[in-house]
DNA sequence: TTTT
DNA sequence: TTTT
């Protein structure tokens, strides 16, 4: 349509480590599991109370992908810049679901470490060494609409916890 | 979590007439289906091509759904800022649905008429009066975390486009 | 800085045709100037109040100036992404002057027209013909720090209304 | 104007303490002084290049101001949304300034903490304690459109520094 | 003046 | 200077 906009701008936290697909040609594909929460105090009670919201990144752009995977771990703090995308997907048993992702890819999509922390918990090894670490990295250099590499839901994992609602 | 921002900016067009319901003190709720369409031309052949992606949006602000209510008609151009918010549900089947939308609820919610058209072709009445349209209204009125009025999706229609994914 | 964000985003409509200047290759570098309103009713007195805000845009994306040589008018409704920067100057009286712009330049930065219309009195010619009218143009393709032409005011101009700070 | 949006997006860093003023009333207007920064490597050298841009942000939301007065030192990283304004004045040798601020004020402002730091170096106290830190405010219950309490240059320092722009 |  |  003729003059839209579509973007989505989060600040949260990984929940997990970044989960890494690869495409036929070796580039990564990043899914990032990202929490973002509101907190506010009971009009009547008075106590206070949160509400964690998940949302599902997924990484096309070759330049975000790759610092996602070297640099990103559970717990880690972000910035990022994308655009809404629903897909529709059928799951094992024949019945259609759709997923609704932050997707960065092409020019206007960002990713910022916002900590300089290596995550927790995540396990072996982690942590990042470079002097890059911590900057603004555009996805500028990857060509826009670039399709999906595969139809199937990103991720397809068994292990989810229950609260993360995708 | 202590500082997360959560944001979606949309410009798009509306799919259809605004679906209005009412909370039990006669307040509107209003959900909006919004398009918004990325358009390149494809690296190989040349050609141009076009997709669509639609966005959900559910108004709980007072201020805005009232607006939203009065002003907006399917065709109508709108800028919109709100939150995501994934919501789990059962369908009739029992099966566990999630739907993603974009809530304007609260402080930081935005909706602007970014065209003065009444719409196009959503029939009897339509058109706005006032001389206040085209204008920003901000949700700042309403009290930040009011919760849902149901827990059901929101909509519940059963004459769905095979094109819109909710 | 590690970790920062430098983003401006307005939809308002131009005060003027845009301003074209030319760099020794030949590309273009156009500068806006959009105006942005709010309106509000009077807590007292109950009147209808407005304030306009003026900006001024400068662009260096290669895609995006051409776009805005080729199809803004005066009077065109703009949908802009850009970054703030604040420039140092000295004006003929040897008086340093500060002038802040939204500088759409790099991968992050978009201009995207809102309306159809080819704008409003700007004389001769004018209009836009292509089907590509309407649509969003990111900066992607220039490379994304690239400096500035000149470092005298963008402009220069002496013409200058008096309620246009800059 | 019939819908048109003003958003400014900060992540950065004080470059100093907040700057608190008072109103008639005794509530506070602060004054920010935020850092943020591009980096890049040069396309010929291939070294390694920074440009801090400096802004000027003014916290008139009572909300965010108290917030900002208690919670804030220089060195912390901020999340700030806000709009544009350009104010003109007039400097004590007679000659007329503009000056563009962030402006927080009314519904559309946010000012949230991403780290839970003190800062560094301001000296006496400092520090913050209550378990509410870290969290997002927002402006919402602030009225609107309120004016400026002073048309002076909101600071009036003649203690500047040659790199700041304002 | 910040930050890495 | 725009726009409603």
């Amino acid at each position: 349509m003729a003059g839209s906009v579509n973007k989505v701008i989060l600040v949260g936290n990984l929940g997990k480590d970044p989960e890494v697909r690869r495409m036929q040609n070796g580039n990564p594909v990043v899914n990032l599991t990202v929490a973002t929460s509101d907190t506010w105090r009971d009009k009547g009670t008075g106590e206070r109370k949160e509400k964690t919201e998940w949302h599902r990144v997924v990484i096309f752009s070759e330049g975000l992908a790759k610092v996602a995977e070297q640099y990103l771990k559970k717990g880690a703090k972000v910035y990022i810049e994308g655009a809404l995308q629903t897909r529709k997907w059928t799951d094992p048993q024949g019945v259609e679901k759709y997923s609704t992702e932050i997707v960065l890819q092409g020019f206007n999509s960002t990713l910022t470490m916002l900590d300089g922390r290596s995550g927790g918990g995540s396990g072996g090894g982690g942590g990042y060494g470079g002097d890059d670490m911590g900057d603004s990295f555009g996805g500028g250099q990857s060509s826009p609409p670039q399709r999906r590499v595969a139809a199937a839901p990103a991720g397809g994992r068994s292990d989810m916890d229950d609260d993360i609602p995708f």
